[in-house]
DNA sequence: GCCCGATTTCCACTTAATGGAATTGGTCGG
DNA sequence: CCGACCAATTCCATTAAGTGGAAATCGGGC
């Protein structure tokens, strides 16, 4: 009477490292210490499975025991592997130097972000400030794909089958403001096929425009501007708008420039770098 | 015939689960693309139990598939770990700012790092640079742990069974060097004990000293602080030592400070954040 | 268009993961 | 200080699920 593969859409995956996953995603900001009990509780899993699974992540250094309180946390290993995925992605190597150079010259946030389920994540959030010791650069972050700019344009962007999925997943996610909300994606949607990017205000005070990075053989990325503390107008959106797609232009080009022929790629991989 | 367990010290843990994982981390920065095959050579894994758990791995979204190439990626999931692990560290909580503030004070770069097997993996490294644009906060970078002040600061730091431990590991890594090398280390520990901190120019130009930060239910780091473009000199590393000194003083009164009593831990835990 | 290398699917085998039940361990109240 | 309670972990019989060698399939190169 196994109980049917709860979580995941159900294809035949390695269940135990399905579930060791789901684990380690279960930990998130907000929610950075978590015991076997609470674990269980949230992936619905077994309390004995999650005990052995745990075990299991902490022998392989991806989450550390805090004996005194019996809860577990993320571990070092987790985020170094978090800046392998930065310092492996030829798409941040090339537009990274162009965002941080386009944030000072136009004043305003910069961000290149792609899709984790239904999430966005940051590959780089350059974060504007007149001050430069203040500026910043987040990598990692999440925010929700239905509700920015940054998702819509991702939204626009991908294939149609890809999208429908994912409405369905938003539709189920706010059973309320679901209609509403709906319309104002499509919206969205309709915008990036008509401008070229979107403008939404997520948060209060906050403008954002946002288009999608399409080219063949690569993920599908969305890339960013914001402004704070503005009210955001029509004419804000379209002004920052027209620099985007200027810069968004620029990116796509030093992309195709900088990317071989994938047909070469094979020839040049594998620099051994020994046991380190 | 089952192929005993290569990896892993050897203990019960779920195996499908160490493998996959042992996947993620053949990849790392310099080698950020790998194909099955590849995969299979350097965790030495039958090649149909890769493809297998790539597949999975790509479900659950943790790589994705370059098509063209036949090959595969850290996917965006993994950031948003690494992310979580710096969001939900209450130690870079409380040093971060802490840190920031004396790089700017002392104009020299000021990082924090805890250990993942034999590598130090830094949680924060502030590199400080005159330009204020051209300063940079970097995350999940690693250094090895013989090599480097970070990590002799941390072996001094830790008991000493799990010391010897790593030290046979060293030994075993580089066999040629290897005398001279543990010499070197063991007179690294021995300074941290009688001056609090050791000095290593590590990489030419560059002199490091570090001081392990050891308190009761923490994990142990190590804080460092380095100077580039400069001649190390014994009177040098005394100077950035002193203020090593000084500033991981500071550290520790605020992490006990900010701690809050173990045993009432357990009362404030779980603020519910709904399924974001 | 055909061949060759690599990757993926297939399948019988059996290991190894599973989850309910019992046990252990740690905390609080009496 | 001791006993009861709650939760985490180990145990164990069950069998599902993962395994890896072999065959088939897929692509690219000639």
């Amino acid at each position: 009477m196994a109980s049917a593969r709860q979580y995941s859409g159900g294809a035949n995956g390695n269940r135990s490292l399905e579930r060791g996953i789901e684990i380690l995603r279960a930990f998130r900001p907000g929610v950075d210490t978590l015991g076997n009990g609470e674990i269980a509780e949230r992936t619905g899993l077994p309390r004995s499975t999650v005990s052995r699974l745990t075990k299991t992540l902490v022998e392989v250094g991806m989450l550390y025991e805090v004996r005194i309180e019996r809860t577990y946390r993320l571990a070092a290993a987790v985020l170094s592997l978090g800046h392998a995925v930065r310092m492996g992605s030829p798409v941040l190597k090339v537009l990274g130097p162009l965002m941080r150079a386009e944030s000072t010259r136009r004043r305003l946030n910069v961000g290149l972000a792609t899709a984790d389920r239904t999430m966005m994540v940051y590959l780089e959030s350059i974060r504007y400030n007149p001050r430069p010791t203040l500026r910043s650069i987040v990598a990692g972050q999440q925010v929700p794909m239905e509700l920015t700019s940054l998702g819509r344009a991702y939204l626009a962007g991908i294939p149609d089958k890809a999208r429908d999925t994912l409405l369905a997943q938003f539709r189920r996610r706010n059973a309320a403001a679901t209609k509403a909300l709906i319309a104002e994606v499509q919206k969205s949607i309709r915008a990036v096929r008509r401008d070229g990017y979107c403008a939404v205000s997520w948060q209060p005070g906050v403008l954002a425009v946002a288009t999608p990075i399409v080219l063949e053989g690569l993920p599908i990325y969305a890339l960013n501007m914001s402004m704070q503390d503005i009210e955001s107008t029509e004419a804000l959106g379209a002004e920052i708008g027209k620099y985007l797609m200027e810069f968004a232009a620029r990116c796509k080009e030093a992309l195709s420039g900088s990317r071989p022929d994938p047909t070469l790629l094979r020839h040049q991989q594998s620099q051994e770098l020994a046991s380190i």
